[in-house]
DNA sequence: CATGAAACTTTCAAGCTTGAAATTTATCCT
DNA sequence: AGGATAAATTTCAAGCTTGAAAGTTTCATG
């Protein structure tokens, strides 16, 4: 194997490490102070994000989850009243789902607190990495 | 919220996104080309690194999961020969866990593949993007 | 040396996740 | 129009993951 090869693969580990270990910390905060997953946050923001409601497809497309993980924990949530499906009008193999009143208030009442612990764990970062870091991500993300 | 807090939470966003498209690259390769799964991978590249064996308190926090998590992936890559369990002579609670011989020539013919993969999605990182990622991740792992 | 605290592993229930199969509906193409 | 093909969702089995509890063993210290 190349030289060029292993190094990304030393980066791909690293940055495995650190994306784990943001989402233990974030999974404990979820826990401790709001009887939470991050699963169940995730779908909220993303539905959080788009207001008006995604197709079931859109969502874990956006999640980069499979379809049926995406039914499973909105099947939860709905069950707990914090999100709503609804049929389309138009074509009727899809569903719309989206925040209830109650899950939007209850996705403000999280927001900010998870903010301010990416913000706490990732606080090692200066402005200057922030720019460099978007802009390599934004690069990868293409692959 | 402040300003960086917000850009610490996107680039947060961001890296997640990045993260998750690369591990189900990842899988879809070992699934396809391999019939295993990520975690048996992990699990394995682990104690390639330490060929002596482990703890298995040690494999988890290597790999930062739970204790159980690793306690269930373990028995299963035992139940197929590929790592074998041994207590230690000195301290009856702990138990070491290592590739066996079939667990090692398996993961020799799993990690070129997997390497080549790791390199494939991450084709667009220059040579300076590595450097730079690989100084800030290493600033980030701190936190 | 006794005994309480700490460390190591496993077990368990509940939730998460995937990938494949099944169902239903829409679209495309002669 | 009719029939294949494709798309959207759900269901299901199997595996993954966590966090708490239980069972051992070791350590500290009074």
């Amino acid at each position: 194997m190349t030289d060029a090869s292993k190094r990304r693969l030393k980066l791909w580990v690293r940055l495995l490490a650190v994306t784990r270990a943001a989402e233990n910390h974030l999974r404990e905060h979820l826990r401790l102070n709001h009887t939470t997953t991050l699963p169940r946050f995730d779908v909220m923001a993303a539905l959080w994000r788009r207001r008006d409601g995604v197709t079931m497809s859109e969502l874990s497309r956006m999640l980069l989850v499979s379809n049926g993980n995406a039914t499973t924990v909105v099947d939860r949530l709905e069950a707990d009243g914090l999100v709503a499906r609804r049929p389309s009008e138009t074509d009727r193999r899809t569903v719309y789902v989206a925040l209830t009143d109650a899950g939007a208030a209850s996705f403000e009442g999280l927001a900010a607190g998870h903010e301010a612990e990416v913000g706490k764990h990732f606080a090692a970062l200066s402005d200057a990495d922030l720019d460099t870091m978007t802009e390599i991500l934004k690069r990868m993300g293409k692959a």
